[in-house]
This record gives structure tokens, sequence and C-alpha cells, in this order.
DNA sequence: GGAATACTGTACCTCCAGTACAGTTTTGGC
DNA sequence: GCCAAAACTGTACTGGAGGTACAGTATTCC
């Protein structure tokens, strides 16, 4: 029976889009299922009740969220052997991916949540405690793989490098929400792959012949 | 007649602190009255209606946060004369105040507002933008002064580079807001400041004979 | 054709934002 | 101490939304 999940999936898209114009309170149940099509009984068939609506939204958005992640970075370690150039192309496709948005974003529903977080129960919140974590101990796993190849230029705890990369993309969507601007999301990110490039190439964009152990020399923007 | 200005003060900090707690839908007039101990006649008798209480708060919080970021960056320009090290100095002092918080950062307002733009009225955001603004072009500001004296290391847009100060700042109180721990914040606003080394500092922490044009080799930490 | 699935319709309850407005207390200046 | 403005209180109401309950109907797949 595959039309009911093409309901929620409808009513789950636009919940979400909602929240993340309006935030979760003033998402009222009434608009959701004006704008579906579909009556109340129809919207408390699929979910027992607004919690649980929110519950099922976040695993959506966080398993989508995921997939972009895994895109990016794979795509990266296909392009390139080298884990720090792999990482440079990744983010770069990050920041194409995050402007690529008609509308623009149209924001995080972690940090959505975050900023309500009365309004939810310990699962929900776990859930967003355990997706950022996720998140930084992946970008830190790739930044140690760096590290072995190349030698960092200041002494920063890699964990704060790590939580940088989730921090720029949330402040970056704020602030393009903020602005009515979505091209500060991408510049943010290439800011940060600028911080990237600082930290851990030992050639600054002006070329020159490295004269490091390794022997490798490779071509840098 | 100076009690209706403090009831209104009290009105506005515990509307506040329940707006960056649960959003503002959900923030009921009921709870901040019987909170502030005053019956609902009072709190209208003060704002015409819930909008008035939003449009009051958010100039009440800009006008606080100016205050900060005019305390930091003074205090790094007495402690001293080189654009970079005030700046520097500054960063590290907003760090300090920012982790000052007994229960952890309450949240920003303005982010806050951003994931609920659609409750509110054309000033309220005009407002917000406006003080987003404002923000950036003054750490632009900075910028540019400070690369008078020390040529920048990477050929990376100033407006980024500013923009990704306030991006960390919202950024990173999300972050604390998520994993339930007040460093973060204190540790991105750190990061930063290792971006801002790494870009106008021309020596690296780990001393190594550095074979480039200028022939600059200074001693940093 | 039948059973599970996917809904609709109706009726009802509670809570809260917001309105209206008359009445009362408190405060500060003279 | 008086008085007027300021700072409230009390009461009564409207409307909308979340949520419940449950019977009935349509659709879909096997």
């Amino acid at each position: 029976m595959r039309k009911g999940a093409e309901t929620r999936e409808r009513i789950l898209e636009i919940a979400e889009m909602s929240v993340l114009a309006k935030g979760f309170a003033a998402t009222s149940i009434e608009e959701i299922i004006a704008e579906a099509g579909i009556t109340k009984s129809g919207f408390f068939y699929h979910f027992k009740d607004k919690n649980e609506l929110a519950h099922i939204m976040l695993k959506r958005y966080v398993c989508a969220n995921d997939r972009v992640f895994d895109d990016v970075i794979e795509r990266g370690h296909q392009l390139s052997d080298d884990p720090l150039q792999a990482f440079l192309i990744s983010l770069k496709l990050l920041a194409e991916v995050m402007s690529d948005l008609p509308n623009g974003h149209p924001g995080c529903l972690i940090a959505c949540i975050c900023y309500q977080e009365r309004q939810f129960d310990r699962e929900v919140l776990n859930l967003t405690a355990r997706s950022v974590e996720a998140w930084n101990a992946r970008f830190r796993a790739i930044l140690d793989n760096i590290a072995l190849e190349h030698p960092p230029r200041d002494a920063i705890d890699f964990d704060d490098v790590a939580d940088m990369l989730s921090c720029v993309v949330d402040g970056s969507i704020i602030m393009s929400k903020a602005l009515n601007d979505p091209s500060r999301i991408e510049r943010q990110v290439m800011a940060f792959r600028s911080f990237i490039k600082l930290l851990f190439l030992s050639t600054p964009q002006i070329r020159v012949p490295m004269p490091n152990s390794t022997g490798i020399s490779e071509t840098v923007n």
C-alpha cells in the first residue's frame, strides 16, 4: 500500500517547510492539512500527535542531510587520492549544493529545534545531539587523515576545526535568512575551505617548490 | 514614574528567556505574567500586543549586543596599538564573555527570529537585517585596517571573513545548545581567531625556514 | 471478493491569544 | 496633603487551534 507513504511524505514535506519558516508551535495542523488536501482525521491517522510528527520529521531530515554529506565526501575521494585535496573538493561541492536551491536554503531543522528546545521531548533532543556529534566525529576523522600527510601550521584542536564546519554552515544559513541572500552560505563554506587551506597547505597561493620530506609536489589552487 | 519601566524590563527579560528556549509562538502571555507577578491587563498596558513585545525585545537585544562588541573592541585597542594584535585580543575577550554565563548562552535573538520569520512583521525583520549588516560592516572595517599593515596570505574576500565571525558565533551557540556544552562557543571563537592568525601572520607557530619572497620572519604565539 | 489500509465526517473539549473596558491603587510633582 | 497621571486589576468575552473519539466510507492489494 504505497499511497499512504506518499501522503505521509507530503505531510512531512509541508510540515518541514512550515516549521522552518514559522517555528513549530506556529505551524498549525489545520494549515498543513489544508495544503496537503486531507482532513484532520487523515492527519491523525498518520501521526498520533504533533510530537510524533516532529520526531519523524527530524529523522527524515537527518537521513537526507547524511546523504548529502556522504555524497560530497565520496565524490571528493573519487577526484583525488590526497586526503587534503579530496576534502577541499568536497567543501567546494558542499558550497555548490548549498547554494543550488531556487528559493534559498529553507533552514536547518536541527538549529530550528535547538531554538525551540522546550517544546520537544528527550527523544527528539537526543536525536539532534547524536546527529551533531556524528557529523563532528566524521569531519574530525577526515582532519586526522589529512594531518597524517600534511602537518598543521597552527596548534589548534582538530575537534574545534571539525565543529567549525557545522557552525559555519548553520551560522551562514541564519545570515542568509536574515539578509535574504542565499549566496552567503556558499561563500562561508568557501571561507572555511580557505581556513583548511591555510591550516594544512605549507605552500601559500603563490607556487613555490616544496622542500618537504615526502617529496610530494601537487598542484594547488 | 519609574516603576513602570521596571515592570516593563522584567516582562522583557522573562519573555526573552522564554522565546529563546521555546520559540515565540510557544511563549504564552499567561506564563510571562505568572512569572512576572502581574495580570494580563498589566501586560497589555505595557505592550499593545505580542508583536509590539517582539519589536521592543529585539531593539533591547540589539543594543545589549552592540554594547558587548563595543566593549571588547575598545579593550582590544587599549591593550595594543597594532590593529591585528588588538583584534586578536578582542576575540579572546569575546570568547571569554561568551562562556562567562552560568547556565550557558541563552541564545541569539536574531537567529531565533530568523527561524520563525513568518511570525514577524517587516519592521522586525528589517531591524534584524540592519543589525546583522552593521556588525558585518564593523568587522570588515577592522580587517581592512589590519590589512594595511599585515598583507593577507590568501586571496579571500574580506566581506566573507567579516561575515564568518557572526556565522561562527551563531553556529556555535546552536551547537552549544544541541550538545548542552557551553564551552563550544568559546572554542569556536578561538578557532576563528586561529583563522585570523593564519590569514594575517606571516610566520607560523612551528618555525621552519620559509622560502618566500618577502623574507619576513617574526615570532608569533 | 475480502481484508487491510487509507482515509472522511461530525461532534466535542480545553487552552490560550487577544479584545474591551470599567474600576482601583500607586506614584511623583506641586 | 492633594491631584492627576501612571500603573495597574478584574471580569467577561471571542475565536482559533490542538487534540479526542468514533463511526462510516473509499481504495488498494492479494
